[in-house]
DNA sequence: CGATAGACGAGTATCGGTTATCATGTAATG
DNA sequence: CATTACATGATAACCGATACTCGTCTATCG
């Protein structure tokens, strides 16, 4: 490597080809942005057809992959599911799963006593914690 | 279907074939019994094997489903792992899982104000917990 | 505007996990 | 012990999710 691209904005170590600014790839990051939750694959992929007609599956997972190795995003894993991807940079918190629409949401903060679950010897060192039930539009309620 | 198997001693309404008692069985159930926790198929597997040369992993596959069915194991799902298996009938628990052996072990109790986590207009019914740290035996500690 | 490194979409390949197939084996019954 | 329906093991097929390939397109920069 010459290193000779003196244009180069480097924020790390890494030589990653130089990002462009495209129009698919807006779109999934504002789809992610908005939702404000954590979405599938073809959750975005949907969202984003909306705004970007054409736009395929690879090109999705292309930039999910992307902006997680930049930390612009997070993996969020739920039992027995595909992967889902939120926006990185929010407190710590948990999530809820809805059974009427499957859709998953961010709870706010973290219940007390976890610590405490674990029988002496065992060294914890992370958590999570997953509510099911239903979501207030499934409930019929409004917000 | 004529109805005509006086002899079966139809626990429900399904007419299930008659179930053998054959070796292979009879290991994968000890297997999940003495283990008191969780395993995959693999584990299953491998555990069996020591016990039953030669069984193999569709025995494995036919035979927890069986069991799931039958209500005698209940399944255990990880965030982003295949799924476990361990026996029911045990009280309400949840789960740890092992960064360095990746084995999970089951904790009791739960940990309490978990309803309060989720906002007005959610409505819960269920939820799991897991704990993310080293076990005992990784800790170097005996039990 | 022209050149070109990246990015795209469609389709195919791959992957880990699981299920189906089928010839053989064996528990259960009389 | 003979019968037979059920179970087994090996292997192929399947499946949903993801990654790769390649010809085309386009954002970026001079």
């Amino acid at each position: 490597m010459t290193d000779g691209k003196a244009h180069s904005d480097d924020t790390s170590s890494q030589a990653r080809p130089r990002s462009r600014r495209t129009r698919q790839r807006s779109v999934i990051q504002r789809v992610l942005l908005e939702a404000n939750r954590p979405l599938g694959t073809q959750e975005i992929l949907e969202a984003a057809q909306a705004k970007a007609p054409g736009l395929g599956i690879a090109t999705v997972y292309r930039t999910v992959h992307r902006m997680v190795e930049e930390g612009r995003l997070v993996l969020v894993e739920m039992p027995g599911e595909a992967p889902r991807y939120e926006t990185s940079g929010k407190e710590h918190h948990h999530h809820f799963r809805c059974r009427e629409c499957d859709d998953v949401f961010d709870l706010p903060g973290c219940p007390p006593g976890l610590g405490n679950l674990a029988p002496k010897g065992f060294r914890i060192e992370d958590h999570k914690v997953v509510l099911y039930g239903v979501c207030p539009p499934c409930t019929g309620m409004p917000g």
